[in-house]
DNA sequence: AATGAATGAGCTTTCATTCAT
DNA sequence: CATGAATGAAAGCTCATTCAT
């Protein structure tokens, strides 16, 4: 910890700080004494505190879709991607849960430009889903009638699944959760029959 | 508005303002004046603005649960039931947006008392939509593997569907919406000859 | 209690709920609940708070003095008035410590018209006591050679061993303490030979 | 003035302004600007205002005590101690006379704490004092029959008598008042010849 | 005359930000 | 660069006072 470089001391403790209490409980200076600098150093680096916030979720997110996509990237079916998906995106929020409030919760600010940012992010996020999908349909891997719809469904279930995920003390085996939660993405809740009569 | 008694009003101011702003953004003399009312008058019928912000969630939740439950129960077959959840869900959100924050969103809170209830009143829903979908499966209506991770994925999908609608301006066919949606979780994702092939 | 006129009860709260919490932590809404009357009927009878606690205080001291001068005025000898005077006192406190606050303490409040009047009052019970000590001086019942300087050490003494009968449980013994005290008045802390020694 | 470290500075400005207003009308705002310092530097110093009145009373009451007592220790006889006692009572009175107030006064706050260590400090001053008058008698240099209200009635007469010195813009001839109210103190109110008559 | 719902001035306290060292 | 003492704007809450009923 303590020798790593300034700049990356403060993030890691906003990180821990943000994410336990939210951003309007957390303190700079909590955020200064966690990463061992001075309260004035924080302002050395980050304009002010809600910079230093956008910044914090900007790492913080990169490593989650750096995470997640070379482990989709990774893989060669679209089977395999998705499972690589889900499994680790719910690994990940088990691992450093603390992310997982700031990717998944929103926190307006007055200027609304925290906001801004992180709604576009999931922006960038669900587009990305949604071209894999529109993708995956064309391949004839998925059928996706309406890729907007379902990426934001999918995204949806997953989050909230990974916050369960994170809630929760047992959270031994995300590999079983990743695969029911597919199962339910990919097949559906209908009856399998219900499938042939539908319209 | 100024026809309704005093503690509706400024519930209802509440109700917007909190949802504008955040709990933390949101000024007791915002709400105050949204409702036409004196600073003081807010502390005669809620003794803090934390009191404030659970009675309004709890009185926003409360109408959101009748709507929703309600049209439910309405309807005869699973199915039926299934749409009306998802369709009153998306219609409520389109035309209360503020509510949907609330809803969704999660605020943290120092001691914690507010972030309890809210968790609370979530896990409640989540029970019933697990019993709902045990139920359905066992009348044979719905194939429901694991209810309790099913009712989860239904709800983020649903959640942040509905948060896309609140957000868009063009909020116009949320019944084509509701459809769609609905398609995804019943059918899911794979195409149709997956199914046999799965595991 | 409730058979008494309005503004006695109001001013009877007062000086109960006054010398319990003194003046800034008294709230107007709780002498009115302690009178049994509604909030704006207090200021029916008082123009504001200040005037209610000058009200209940001049009230309050002239039933102190009522009670002390009028037993020292059925006394004949110096001796004896003396005795009546030091004994009421301190019977006065025992009963209804309360108002022994209000008369030894003082509260300042910022335009001064308070302390002015408590100040005032005090004054006339010094010039009261100043003139006794002098005429008993002159009929050679005492020997009070500046009776200005005594009056204010009599009334000092008399006052804190008020107080403290005041504060005590164990107030059983008035009679005694009050022979005590006016022992010391009397005859002073010096031993007898010393007296001539003197000067 | 300027030249005293910030916590000196506060706290004295604390003693003129609490003193000069009372704990209640004591506004945070103005001791600061009386410290010539920033609003936000008390609470740098100090935890609440509660606590600032505490700090200072302890501050302003080591201040008298030291000085009385030391010039008490310094002298000999029981009799130049008493003397000295009471000059450096009523001197510090003239000085300083604000802590007269704190010294002299009761506030009482809702959960008593100020209060109760005001009681306590007191209870030490009078402990201190009976414990001298009991010395005193067993060197035959007192006759005290009943030290604890002899104490009282002796603190008692010093406060009032040090309040009006206060008080008094004329306050220029303190040594003849110590002399007059030791001749009291000492000697009593009652003609020599009534000594012997006594009981 | 009596009431209590309504009010808002005013106060304590917090904490992001600055700046002299 | 690094620091933390100093600052003051801002916000929650209290309660004396008013006034419509």
């Amino acid at each position: 910890m303590s020798d790593l470089d300034k700049r990356t001391r403060i993030l890691l403790a906003a990180v821990r700080i943000f994410a336990r209490q939210g951003y309007h409980n957390a303190k700079i200076e909590e955020i200064a004494q966690e990463a061992e600098v001075g309260k004035g150093t924080v302002y050395e680096y980050f304009t002010s505190k809600q910079h230093l916030f956008v910044a914090m979720s900007k790492y913080s997110f990169d490593r989650y879709r750096d995470f997640v996509l070379q482990a989709v990237e990774a893989e060669a079916t679209t089977q395999a991607k998705l499972t690589a998906l889900v499994r680790c995106h719910l690994e990940f929020m088990r691992e450093t849960s603390q992310l997982g409030c700031i990717i998944h919760r929103e926190e307006v600010d007055t200027d609304g430009s925290l906001h801004k940012w992180i709604l576009q992010e999931r922006h960038k996020m669900l587009v990305w889903m949604e071209d894999f999908l529109r993708e995956a349909d064309a391949k004839g891997d998925l059928r996706v009638e309406h890729p907007p719809l379902a990426a934001l469904a999918v995204m949806g279930a997953m989050g909230v699944v990974g916050m369960a995920v994170m809630h929760k003390e047992d959270t031994s085996n995300v590999a079983e959760t990743a695969e029911r939660l597919l199962a339910v993405l990919l097949h559906g809740l209908a009856v399998p029959e219900n499938r042939e009569v539908k319209k």
